[in-house]
DNA sequence: CATGAATGAGATTTCATTCAT
DNA sequence: GATGAATGAAATCTCATTCAT
């Protein structure tokens, strides 16, 4: 692994931990192995650093959910495959997740272009589009139902996380979770 | 008005707009129109106002909530009745939640008393659970449903606040959501 | 004296014997018996120290000519009297002077508003189309005649810093150069 | 050209358009199109490269009067010449001279030795003595007159840099001034 | 109680210089 | 010789907190 990696990989331990101001850059630097001025080779200002680890994470995640999206005509399955496989992440990256929400909670949120959140979002608003065209899912706002899909993901992580599950039970859960869901829209 | 609540509607205002460390206390004094100084004849440190605020918006609400919550028997009645309240407290208090909201991701939430969170969400469980025992809600574990319900809330909160609504719409939508919130429990 | 001119009078003597850039302001406030951060209180940034001194000194040095400048219509005695206490004040105020010195030939000289340099020079180039007017001085660009003037008089500054001098020889010195100047440009 | 003389020009350039601090080694290597460490590999440090530059532009100044000065026992003659061409040198070469004026300003100009700086004037002072001696010249210090001289160089320099002139108007106020200058020491 | 000048520890960032390749 | 990643000392600036008035 090259410093770079080494650096992201401390800094998004030590933000996870103390917040993004509570983490000073040298302890980042000295958690990663690296000189103080290392950081700034790679990183031009700590708020850099910030948002290319935000970016990371997100392809990260994105690309894990996209590898485990069923390829299929049928809206429920792909829905269900994306909902599960986001759980999964999230329960398998824990720390990055809590970076996730850290950084959505934070001022930083707003120097994210908005395209780019467009982007992301777009596909999900698609595939319940499709869903209520299909007459599958009820006839309401796309967006309304993109809100409460991913709210409940949210709640379900809360909940998994809150205390000590094994993996069969957390597996369980979510599938339920998924099947509530899917009566309450449709 | 007196010193102590300048400060602390300071405090709130800037806290949300700048984060809790992007606001120098200097700030805050500066916006409550009080000398550097008094901010800390009030509270020792910058973390006990961090705290104290959290303490008095929480306060705040759940006094709302109280006291728009139905005193009746009817589980679903008392439940609704609270999920409107909480979701009209949100909306007309925006600061005052984002700024919980930023303090539930930030490392400060560690800092909140175990017994102290147990007591704002002790009769929650108790209503739900009074729900189960009932047979009006689905035998699932209580702090499960509470984690479906709190997110549900997130959910049309962020919902209602990304686009401008009427009240009337608001309203609606509210109405709504509880009822498929209600249809998925029970 | 307060802690704002005892940072004027410590960043003046370590500017001069350093330069700007090989004085660090930890340095100033250290000479200057303060805090660190107490130089940051009267000037926002070490820039803005660096203005602010040259404004002062500037000041003082015009304070004094105008005050030693004869009351006359007589535009030889006037300009004498101003050549002479220009010296005067040079050489009692030696460190003083290398500071205007160092800072015209720095970047920062680029930041003085264009309209304050205008105030400063008008008034030497009125006196000297004043003579002009009247047939006493050559019939010459009234700006290049004060850059004749100004630079004879860094030139005598330069040649009686240059050795050791009476405070007679240095007097009789400035008596004979401003009549060798006198002669040049009449 | 090699890289030695490429690393030169770029540090004349940046040291005049941002002061000797204000210019980073990085930047120079950047500018003269070389690596990094390649800048260490000529100059041993920065100060090095700093002395060099100046040594290197004031035998260029030099090597350009000598060339252009009059072969002659005349010592009007031969002061002209010298007079004349330092000017042409200077207007030619705006940003040499004006790096020549920063180090002279600047903490730098110290390091020089001071027997470099003796060999470097004493030939104009001879001239002068020289012209003292056969009478030509008004009995004065000599080096009170080579200050004078230098002084009114650099007026003259100030003045036609000020405003955009002909080549012509460039000449002509030139040899005017050093008339103004002859008839002021003789 | 209230003030605000003063503090100094600590944060981010720069940059001359080194050295393994 | 040439490279450029790595270094770490040092510089500027911020800010929570104190305390004499």
């Amino acid at each position: 692994m090259d410093k770079k990696d080494k650096i992201i990989e401390a800094a998004l331990k030590l933000f996870v931990e103390n917040g993004f101001h509570g983490t000073a850059t040298s302890k980042i630097a000295q958690e990663a192995g690296v000189a103080n001025g290392t950081l700034f080779q790679y990183f031009k200002t700590k708020d850099e650093l910030v948002m290319a680890l935000y970016v990371s994470v997100k392809e990260n995640m994105a690309e894990y959910i996209e590898k485990n999206t069923a390829k299929s005509d049928n809206v429920k399955e792909v829905m269900k495959s994306q909902f599960l496989s986001s759980l999964f992440w999230a329960l398998d990256n824990v720390v990055k997740f809590k970076f996730i929400q850290q950084f959505h909670t934070s001022p930083y949120i707003g120097k994210v272009e908005q395209d780019v959140i467009q982007n992301q979002v777009m596909p999900h608003l698609s595939l319940i589009q499709n869903g209520i065209d299909k007459g599958l899912i009820k006839n309401l706002p796309v967006d309304f139902v993109f809100s409460l899909i991913s709210s409940q993901t949210f709640g379900v992580y809360q909940y998994l996380t809150s205390k000590p599950f094994t993996k069969v039970q957390q597996h369980d859960t979510i599938e339920q979770t998924f099947d509530l869901l899917w009566d309450m829209i449709t």
